[in-house]
DNA sequence: GGCCAGGCCGGTG
DNA sequence: CACCGGCATGGC
């Protein structure tokens, strides 16, 4: 069933290549240990914010050559606040990104989410976009998409559960799934629904939430 | 002008 | 354990 909800949304939307390096979509995996950096700290500054703010701050640091490990390590909360501000939440994300940044430990999930400011969907974003660990990214635009749908699960880690049992164990596929669910959150299954974009919906014959209206 | 955006933390019951 | 207020900007 996942899967197939998947295929339509690929043939609908293509093929999206997550993760966003520097706001410009369709990169590959990264090829090194900065490019890698750079997606923590775009995941860590998406926290409940629209990507186009996080492009900006992520766009400031790499002008001041901040978009490293050494140098967020070594700036001032105060400066990096700055930096990051129209990215939202800027003071707690300044000090999430001097956190993250100094943790030398070995990236397991346990040991992200044991760093504050690192909750479950942001370790899961991590260990899948930046170091092709297969675990599936539940975010807003998934429980409100699959939960129209009539899947019901409680927490974070059910969610997670219900993709992981079903699909294949595979990294690439858990990345464009996720990409995938983003951009039909935004397009079509929106916070508010909009009137007549359930019928343009592509999944719409396997929606409670359509049928129902 | 209100609602929403690729959450998470800390306090409370 | 579940629930809630706080954190903050920018786009629609």
């Amino acid at each position: 069933m996942l899967l197939k909800i998947y295929k339509l949304l690929f043939k609908k939307y293509g093929k999206q290549g997550w993760w966003p390096l520097k706001g410009k979509y369709g990169c590959k995996n990264p090829k090194n240990e900065n490019e890698r950096f750079e997606i923590c700290i775009g995941a860590i500054l998406a926290q409940n914010t629209a990507w186009k703010n996080v492009e900006k701050a992520l766009e400031n640091l790499s002008r001041k050559n901040m978009l490293n490990r050494k140098a967020i390590c070594s700036a001032a909360n105060q400066q990096l606040a700055i930096l990051i501000k129209p990215a939202g939440y800027y003071n707690q994300k300044a000090r999430k990104l001097k956190l993250f940044a100094s943790f030398n430990g070995k990236l397991t999930r346990e040991n992200l989410l044991g760093i504050w400011g690192i909750g479950p969907e942001t370790a899961d974003s991590i260990l899948l976009y930046a170091y092709n660990k297969p675990y599936f990214v539940v975010d807003t635009y998934t429980k409100r998409i699959f939960g129209r749908m009539g899947f019901k699960a409680e927490s974070y880690n059910d969610w997670q559960l219900l993709f992981e049992r079903e699909l294949p164990r595979n990294s690439e596929l858990y990345k464009e799934f996720h990409a995938l669910i983003v951009e039909h959150g935004k397009r079509f299954c929106r916070a508010k629904a909009i009137n007549g974009l359930c019928g343009k919906c592509v999944v719409s014959k396997h929606c409670d939430y359509f049928r129902v209206k």
